[in-house]
DNA sequence: ACATTTTCATTCGTACACAAGTGATAACCT
DNA sequence: AGGTTATCACTTGTGTACGAATGAAAATGT
């Protein structure tokens, strides 16, 4: 019997939510080696800004799995920099409606590449099975 | 060939990133219902606390794979509330020892059956077998 | 012994993440 | 229509998380 299952015994190192912690953490540090100006949320938003066109901020935040104070932070440092362009929606007043602008656009089509080394390089200690049955495992429990 | 590893798609939701931040996401959130007082990285440290003894606020965050910084901030809410105790170390004047208050051991004890809980109810979705590979897999990639 | 390098802790700044509360607007419902 | 409820965005407050810079103290190398 492995020690993390062994009654009376409690090591956090074995647990699910410390390892997904872990993993999450060496994820974030590989995305910045090789996307420095973008954190992992702000990249999220734009590359599904690229898929959906124009959304509202709101919605967005439901594409990625973000509250709404969340949502509102990761934008407005984007539209800050020039990468997303806000405008009120003509019809429903509440809605702030949020796309790419044309440096958006060329940004994220850049680095898509780049995405994909880093999923790969996060997943390099696996086999390509292995990858697949985490990848899965994963999702069962989001 | 599935969707996400069709070359030219890119679909953020099936990147191991995102599925980590979702997973990651469902499990403080089923951590918050059961155990209300403590963030699971304050949880982390009390019980990691409760195994070691004492230890420098420096070692203990290298147990629980937290940074200077953060286990600064995590240790100093844990002391203003009286479940942990801080000291300079008599002998390398730079260190700065932590050990659970007999209250703060109180909690932890009360609490590690909790703990169980959390990490059976986040993995409920997965039969052992595959938890035990999730968890294995998981580890891989810390 | 003494200069160099490490280690430990702290501080500052930035960026998620989410709960709770607010105000405006829209949708609903009888 | 008019009141109720829901939705959208915003704000505030708390808590990670980490890079970078700082200062004190210890370890190291010659």
């Amino acid at each position: 019997m492995s020690p993390e299952t062994t009654e009376g015994t409690y090591q956090v190192q074995g647990q699910i939510g410390f390892v997904l912690r872990k993993a999450n953490q060496r994820h974030v540090a590989i995305f910045a080696t090789h996307i420095a100006d973008l954190t992992p949320p702000q990249f999220a938003a734009l590359a599904k800004l690229r898929d959906v066109g124009e959304t509202s901020q709101n919605q967005l935040g439901g594409l990625i799995a973000m509250d709404a104070a969340t949502v509102k932070g990761v934008i407005d440092r984007l539209a800050a920099r020039g990468l997303v362009q806000l405008a009120k929606h003509e019809v429903d007043k509440r809605r702030l409606m949020v796309k790419l602008t044309d440096e958006g656009h060329r940004l994220i089509v850049e680095l898509l590449p780049r995405a994909r080394t880093i999923t790969e390089e996060t997943l390099s200690p696996l086999s390509a099975k292995d990858a697949e049955t985490l990848l899965q495992l994963l999702t069962k429990i989001s």
